[in-house]
DNA sequence: CTGTTAGCGCCTTCAA
DNA sequence: TTGAAGGCGCTAACAG
């Protein structure tokens, strides 16, 4: 009962000519007779004929689609990047594909391995791990891909990633210059973007030793439930207390339950957050983070990527992008 | 210079076998030798063979993937939906590919096309218009889909969609209660959903002659540019007002503007949001909101559209989901 | 358990 | 300007 699917075949017999000639009028070939064509195109609004994508492609033509693979689909960081990686690549043309990992591991090799069998034209992935085997994978193929947030083990692999270590650094001054008697550090999943935020803090950090340090924190959900912890723990409500959260999306969360719990932030407790997305201009204490230069990453990677596939992937283009220091209100020099 | 890609026929070869043993490995065939296994496995593994999913699907295989096209990644509504259909389709091991209108039809064609062309097992569709034509073709295909966020006119379409009516009506009702001398209306692009938020609101509202209208305003930049013209034009700092807003991004970033101006809210200026994304509990002053109940939203769209795949698109699920006020502090009954 | 034979729907020479 | 033929990489009967 399934009505079959009009092919080029039917339109091509139905209009009295051979595939070929409906074939020329699909990739809008110049050597056609006009009638031929305008007969064609009419047969085909008829039957509301739409080629078939993957036989076009097994007999060669481009997919004109890349894909795209981040982390988590409710992190805004990610999704910021994806927006900007969207933007550039539509411009000529281009679609892209996003997938989710959800920060797993296997996920993410599954859906590497299903973009190359789908054959899109390059990769943009935000790799769980730095030695992912995905990264492996992707290598074997010889689909251009660009890796963002991470700072690859190996040689020529294209990326591009925030310095991250230096944004560390930046958040230590930043803290030795407020001098707060506590000092809280709070980071995500182990992803090699967070261990360098952490070493880079811990190495400028004067009085590195006392630091605390909560691990494993990674949504505004998590940030939320964390700090009714913090505050009984580590007694914010009566130490001035300066926390670096390695994710803004979790520094909100942080400060909202704060601001419920009474306790008053930057003045009793002070946060810096990092990543710098748009929300954290319109949370309820503006957010003094380390910005990663999010558009920065997601334009560069698109037309990077675009040039590798341009040149068929024979380059690697590498980009460590300076992350800079926003001042807002949840952490200030009084 | 490019190096070939290998195929099942090299992979076939080089184990000295016929190119459909491969395909019984590929597909996981339970009639197969065990030692040809293992070792065409490892024959795969030493090529890191991929096979040709272009070629798979063209030759039948199901291609196990379903897409969705929503109107902007920068809106978390969509994004939320998203996430939770991810979640559920991803439990029966179909992938999801999210596309992005961007609000133009023109481009939601040209997506919708292009689904339909690579032949997804099924599609999931926030339209920008209700008689896009985009619906049109997708009827004409013979792909299961899903509307969400949308009423369509014709029959014999399924949805999902809150019942945008009902939810301006709560709104209204609400602000009867509160009375405020001024009352404005901020909404987004004219679509469906925004035009019966509208008529509901309007319909139950007191002196809704009065009603000041500003349209247009679709993310929380605009919301927080507007603010300012708000304030000057329709004097915000002297005569207390309420502001009905369908779009929870552009009332965060309303209020946000406001509290920097200090006028504050909910005292001197009460605003009321819709959708109830998540950041409406963590934005500045947490949103009373009207929840369209997005979680519900992408578990109905995905559990019913695994199920027209199931059924090859022969029923027409239709679900109208029940809006509910939440009650928080950008609005309060004094 | 394995090989052979046909396609799947389209594009691309090569001739006409 | 058009048609015929071959092939892209894989799956699916149908024989053995």
């Amino acid at each position: 009962m399934k009505k079959k699917r009009v092919t080029i075949s039917d339109i091509a017999s139905e209009a009295g000519v051979s595939k070929a000639t409906v074939s020329r009028v699909l990739s809008d070939s110049p050597k056609i007779k006009f009638e031929s064509k305008e007969k064609i195109l009419k047969i085909m609004e008829k039957y509301s004929y739409v080629p078939n994508h993957m036989a076009q492609s097994l007999a060669g033509s481009p997919r004109m689609t890349i894909g795209i693979i981040i982390d988590e689909l409710a992190n805004f960081f990610f999704i910021e990047v994806a927006d900007e990686i969207d933007q550039v690549i539509s411009h000529s043309g281009y679609t892209m594909q996003i997938l989710s990992s959800r920060w797993e591991e296997e996920n993410e090799l599954k859906l590497v391995r299903q973009l190359i069998s789908s054959r899109v034209d390059g990769i943009i992935l935000a790799p769980v791990s730095e030695d992912s085997r995905s990264i492996a994978l992707l290598k074997s193929s010889d689909i251009p891909f660009m890796l963002i947030n991470v700072i690859p083990m190996q040689k020529k692999i294209a990326y591009v990633s925030s310095d991250n270590h230096q944004g560390g650094k930046l958040a230590a001054e930043f803290f030795n210059k407020m001098n707060r008697p506590s000092q809280i550090l709070i980071t995500g999943f182990p992803h090699q973007s967070i261990t360098n935020r952490i070493q880079g803090f811990r190495e400028s950090l004067n009085r590195a030793e006392e630091l605390l340090h909560y691990e494993n924190i990674s949504t505004y959900e998590q940030g939320y439930e964390i700090a009714s912890v913090l505050v009984i723990k580590n007694r914010l409500d009566q130490i001035k207390t300066a926390l670096f959260i390695t994710n803004d999306n979790v520094a909100i969360g942080i400060i909202t339950r704060l601001l419920e719990i009474g306790i008053s932030v930057p003045d009793q407790v002070s946060v810096v957050g990092f990543d710098d997305i748009k929300l954290s201009k319109f949370c309820r204490i503006p957010l003094t983070t380390i910005s990663q230069g999010i558009k920065d990453i997601g334009k560069i990677a698109a037309l990077e990527l675009l040039d590798m596939i341009g040149n068929s992937g024979s380059t690697f283009p590498k980009h460590l992008i300076e992350p800079q220091m926003i001042l807002r209100q949840s952490a200030v020099l009084s």
